[in-house]
RNA sequence: GGUCCCGUAGUUCAAUGGAUAGAAUAGAAGUUUCCUAAACUUUAGAUGCAAGUUCGAUUCUUGCCGGGACCA
């Protein structure tokens, strides 16, 4: 049991001692106590006033008494400021924590819970590499499985592979055309970065003709357009010929105008054609199609490989879009047998969601084919039916925050049992200084690029540091892994994932401060102190008197439980981020003040060891937890 | 038009309704005969605005202002 838990248990039972009303561990405020004041731990006495009708003074001074009374071995002072009932924790709790504790490892001590979780993280287009939002779905979604494992649930991985569809039929078109049958064999480009060139040109290439195509259209030549489509061009110029464009609101529609104009366009041009129509094909299961799109995924598949390798992310279960885009259609037949469903004249299928608060939304189009939220529907099904959890959480951008609420209120509406564990674990986007990321005008961070410049970036820092003259060369390499991985998983991860953040490439890459490589330079620190002496666990140091600083760092590490408990309830990582890092600082700041090797007396001596090595046990696996290692030295 | 999210030092982030709002960076000033100075110490600097609930509000409620996302 913890401490805090202690305390407010024992809390809880002078007051039942003293007033008779019996209070939960819940109705007890209990802080950590200011520096400024006396004490370890402090009750907020204000919450316990209007049940107990007293003073908050009395309360305190009667329920300290009773404690430090009842108590004596746990609590060895108490006063009271102000309505906040600080106590005294003794030196012999910790020391005794720090004894039982030092030698193990941490890991293992969780009851297990019983309960599995599912967590859907990465989830990556096959039509361009992993760039930088995707970095921090990814480490985001393998800490939080890390850390739910490691507060003892079972948990599944897994991972929908984006594999089919338009964009992806887009660099299929772009290598045909220009490729020349190039591969990244013969080019010695990553598979995913080159699939993602031929993206990129196919892009480029329609707003060529795009651009062209709305000459013509300016010049009221229609001959690429349908009929409907003309129509619809020629009113939208009467529409924007007949705003005046002056106040926002007229801006405004303009825009709109413009934007639709150029979407009819665009699916007019010779390029998007040729992709509508290779989707078709590829549903068709045209053969020469399927192949290409094989050949070039199985690309994707390389590079992706290598990158998930690199950044330390892996799945129990990869899904492709490819195999569960039909799925959903049974759901919905069911959904239109149950009456949540109904059928619109044109035969297209809708869920009526304003009592909600929501709208009307197309689950089927006439045609019977599927949208976004149908193929969602069926793959929910399929993932309970490989394991049937308590929860599901869904690691997505909160873009998509609309698009999850409304799946998951139709599994609700269709009774399915597992529709009230589906959690959106929704993220904020990442954005640079100069606003969001946008892959069509090539502002995206690029995943590879990115560790690349980090790991380089670390190797000057250690070569100037330079603590590792007996390294191999492969040993420095992976050192500098280390340090780069570090430093971007732990500025990914120490933000509160529901907050966009910014990244600015030029000041977000730092070793100093509130960072992952300060944490790991702490680890090595430790470690080297523990390579110079034997930690002998026998040795009673039940008795001792603690500094101020070894205490601090005591009441710290004893948290690690609870701290876990709470990220694994909040699905916050960043929680165990900011808790590492205030232990790797309360240890920076003792270790300058006080010596281990040189300390005062044997006994001292052996107490500081027992404290590096739980310090340093507590960091790798905080840190683990994160999905970053800690060197030994560096 | 509707729904949702976010506004904290110059900047990037913290703070289960609790005491004088914490850090880090950038700024100023220091600390290497001693376990790794990627460290440590000192210093200055912030809750968008206005009401409300409360003993107490960065946190909850409402309105406004500003930023973002989504739906149509």
């Amino acid at each position: 049991m913890s401490l805090a838990v202690t305390i407010k248990e024992a809390a809880s039972s002078a007051i039942k001692e003293l007033y008779a009303i019996e209070l939960g561990a819940d109705d007890i405020t209990l802080n950590e106590t200011k520096p400024e004041f006396e004490g370890d731990y402090t009750i907020v006495l204000f919450t316990l006033v209007k049940q107990l009708r007293k003073s908050p003074d009395a309360l305190g001074k009667e329920i300290g008494d009773k404690m430090v009374l009842s108590e004596p071995s746990l609590f060895t002072a108490y006063n009271v400021i102000k309505g906040f009932l600080n106590l005294s924790i003794a030196d012999t709790y910790f020391t005794i924590y720090l004894q039982k504790n030092s030698a193990k490892g941490l890991t293992g001590k969780v009851t297990p819970t019983g309960k599995k979780v599912m967590v859907e993280y990465s989830s990556p287009n096959t039509n361009k590499p992993i760039h930088l939002g995707h970095l921090r779905n990814n480490f985001l979604g393998w800490s939080v499985a890390q850390i739910l494992k490691a507060a003892g649930n079972e948990v599944m991985k897994t991972c929908i592979v984006n594999d089919r569809g338009i964009h992806i039929c887009k660099s299929m078109i772009a290598w045909e055309l220009f490729a020349n049958g190039a591969t990244p064999e013969s080019t010695g480009i990553k598979g995913d970065h080159f699939v993602g060139d031929y993206y990129v040109k196919c892009e480029w290439q329609i707003r060529q003709e795009a651009a062209e195509l709305s000459a013509k259209v300016d010049a009221d030549d229609y001959a690429a357009f349908s009929d409907a489509n003309k129509q619809k061009l020629i009113e939208l110029k009467e529409l924007s010929s007949a705003i005046a464009g002056d106040t926002d609101k007229d801006k405004e529609r303009l825009k709109k105008i413009e934007d639709d104009k150029k979407e009819i366009i665009r699916a007019a041009t010779p390029l998007m054609k040729r992709a509508q129509q290779m989707l078709v094909d590829w549903e068709a299961g045209k053969p020469e199609v399927i192949e290409l799109w094989k050949k070039m995924n199985g690309w994707v598949y390389k590079g992706f490989d290598v990158t998930y390798k690199r950044i330390g992310s892996d799945f129990d279960k990869t899904y492709y879009e490819s195999e569960t885009y039909l799925l959903g259609k049974q759901t919905v037949e069911e959904g239109l047998a149950k009456g949540v469903l109904f059928r619109k004249e044109d035969g297209s299928v809708w869920i009526d969601l304003t009592a909600e608060g929501l709208d009307e939304k197309l689950v089927l189009r006439r045609d019977g084919t599927s949208v976004y939220i149908t193929q969602d529907l069926g793959l929910a099904e399929e993932k309970y039916k490989a394991f049937p959890y308590d929860k599901s959480l869904y690691v997505i951008a909160d873009e998509q925050n609309y698009h999850m609420k409304v799946l998951r209120l139709i599994l609700q509406k269709l009774g399915m049992p597992y529709a009230d564990g589906i959690f959106h674990l929704s993220y904020g986007m990442v954005e640079l200084p100069s606003g969001r990321m946008k892959s069509r005008e090539g502002t995206v961070v690029d995943a590879d690029d990115l560790v690349d410049e980090m790991v380089k970036e670390a190797a000057k820092k250690t070569s100037e540091k330079s603590k590792v003259d007996e390294f191999s060369e492969a040993e420095l390499n992976e050192l500098y892994e280390t340090i780069a991985l570090g430093a971007l998983k732990f500025f990914l991860l120490k933000v509160d994932p529901k907050k966009r953040m910014v990244f600015n490439p030029e000041e977000s890459i730092d070793f100093h401060g509130f960072t992952g490589p300060f944490i790991q330079y702490t680890h090595a620190r430790l470690k080297s102190i523990l390579r110079k002496a034997e930690v002998s666990e026998q040795f009673a140091i039940g008795n001792m008197q603690l500094e101020t600083l070894e205490k601090e760092l005591l009441l710290l590490l004893e948290q690690y439980n609870d701290v876990l408990q709470q990220a694994a309830m909040e699905y916050n990582p960043a929680a165990i981020a900011n808790y590492i890092y205030s232990v790797a600082k309360v240890y920076n700041s003792f270790y300058t003040v006080h010596s281990v090797l040189k300390a005062e007396n044997e006994e001292k001596k052996q107490l500081r060891l027992q404290l590096c090595k739980l310090t340093a046990n507590v960091i790798k696996e905080g840190m683990g937890l994160l999905g970053i290692k800690v060197p030994e030295r560096m």
